[in-house]
DNA sequence: GTCTTATGTGTTATGATATAACATATAACA
DNA sequence: TGTTATATGTTATATCATAACACATAAGAC
């Protein structure tokens, strides 16, 4: 069922463990900054690696922002949301089945088959809600 | 409830007919390579009737496309939800109340306040999905 | 009326994100 | 050993988006 794939290679290993342990999600070209002390010169390299781990489901795209994390349910394909603070930049990863199934269910109504899905809610987190209220900093 | 707001300014109107009139969501530099003729030549402009746009609710941008299409709701402030077809390029707009709220509970949960949504769908719509079986032109 | 404010546009330049195309290298395996 | 799949290097370029500043105009305050 699950198909058997290579292991990683170094420059893959390396971005995983760039964007585990980041705060925030990491576009590509902060990944290239990070990378070029280590020999990786060329965006290519960086998007490459980052295909791979979003097609091994060990990373996300955050479209509403250009901007890559690290999944944290690795190898689950259930259908990923997250929740992005405005305000301290982190992303909270989340997981809810009754939404994959109404949104399943809702689109294919009309006969749509969804091969992907993408869930972003932009906010405040609890933290950061308490002191903006209103003002968006 | 509802804040006055200015009419249009007719580069404004003449993107929303742009986009109206697209069977497919438009890049800005689409609408900038159709609006040349008419004397627009640069970018800012473009992005600008964009965002008077989107803040009026007349249009919506997919993240996951980089691209804007015309709301088909106008001044309806639901979350607007996307089933985009990668085949064929066509994207639909629908509105789900229940999964609105869902939403909002699910990532309220952990005391995020949401402020907007992003919901796209990517996949094969009624029509592509019968003569897409798997491979992905 | 004219001052002020908010809004929109023009213009130039640049920043930020992403991929095409082709060459080279290496591991797995028939 | 040849073949295939995968990864990387390299150069160049495509695509998407905004900064900064100047100028224009409409609406309301006075």
């Amino acid at each position: 069922m699950m198909s058997a794939s290579r292991p990683l290679s170094s420059t893959q290993a390396r971005v995983l463990e760039l964007l585990s342990s980041a705060a925030k999600p990491l576009s590509a070209y902060d990944l290239l900054g990070m990378l070029r002390e280590e020999g990786v010169n060329a965006p290519p390299t960086v998007y490459r690696a980052l295909e791979r781990l979003m097609r091994d489901g060990l990373a996300h795209r955050i479209e509403s922002l250009n901007a890559f994390v690290a999944c944290n349910r690795p190898h689950h394909s259930e259908l990923a949301s997250f929740a992005i603070c405005d305000h301290c930049g982190v992303v909270t990863e989340f997981t809810d089945h009754d939404l994959q199934m109404r949104l399943s269910a809702v689109s294919g109504r009309s006969g749509f088959h969804a091969t992907r899905m993408t869930v972003e809610i932009h906010g405040h987190c609890a933290k950061c809600a308490d002191h903006a209220h209103g003002h968006a900093h």
